[in-house]
DNA sequence: ACAAGTACTTTGTTTTGCAAGGTACTCGTT
DNA sequence: AACGAGTACCTTGCAAAACAAAGTACTTGT
């Protein structure tokens, strides 16, 4: 079953956005995006985070200071940059078009649910599985 | 920009679904489908299309007949399974929980436009772009 | 000292969309 | 008959991106 593979196709176009969500709501550092995706349901690994920040930051949509805490190693606090902000509208924009689009199409097998075809192709029939009477290629 | 490659990238995700949905509704051939999700502003190509429809007859979900036409080539005119109907379900399904999850994960910055952080961190602040003492690798 | 914890980074694999090119069949024209 | 145009299907090679897994480095507690 891999519904679980197209659950994370899915999400995957949708990861660089809420990134850039997540920043833009307040500073943070790595670990703590993630465990905030994570929260909504949109779950995240570190292998994937490191390099989409560093994307983000070198097309100047992020910036990051490194800051020491009491415990632990220094950790990069990550701002996302007016750029960045009005990347994310765009972002968000085209994002509620694709909502639109998919939604839309979603629509249309519904109203046909085990109908028959609505308009039968004016075609002969030919038996199933086998081109007509060559194998192409 | 690279707006439009991530525009593209959303879009990655969701075309199984939609070219599922888009067999649902009825019968087609691959040039149909193109020109349908193309109508629903959800282009898709050839190179694409193909290789996934193959995926989608050999994983049961879609299943095909050659048909002869008055003219030109044959076609393969594709129809979506009971298996497959029962996997577009869940399919949409995954789709409006991610609708839900990303909504809420841009609604938050939405609601801070411009504001300081709401609870700046309890560290030091180090000087940016450096780390505190040491090229780390 | 040494182990454990935390944070950041890198490498190699896999998946997927796509551009580009290719094959095969039909039809209309010459 | 031969040929070019149109249509449909298929394949190959490439690029982008997510991820698993392993690695480095700093700090703290024992």
């Amino acid at each position: 079953m891999d519904l679980e593979n197209a659950k994370a196709q899915m999400r995957k176009g949708v990861l660089e956005m809420c990134v850039l969500a997540v920043v833009a709501e307040r500073e943070t550092y790595p670990p703590e995006i993630i465990e905030r995706l994570e929260g909504a349901s949109l779950p995240m690994k570190e292998g994937t985070l490191y390099p989409l920040l560093v994307r983000l930051k070198s097309d100047g949509l992020v910036d990051y200071v490194w800051r020491e805490g009491i415990k632990g190693p220094p950790r990069k606090y990550f701002t996302i940059t007016a750029e960045g902000r009005a990347f994310l509208g765009e972002l968000a924009a085209s994002w509620r078009e694709l909502v639109s689009a998919v939604d839309r199409t979603l629509a249309l097998p519904a109203s046909r649910q085990g109908q028959p075809p609505g308009e039968p192709p004016p075609l002969l029939h030919i038996e199933p599985q086998r081109p007509p009477d060559d194998e192409r290629s």
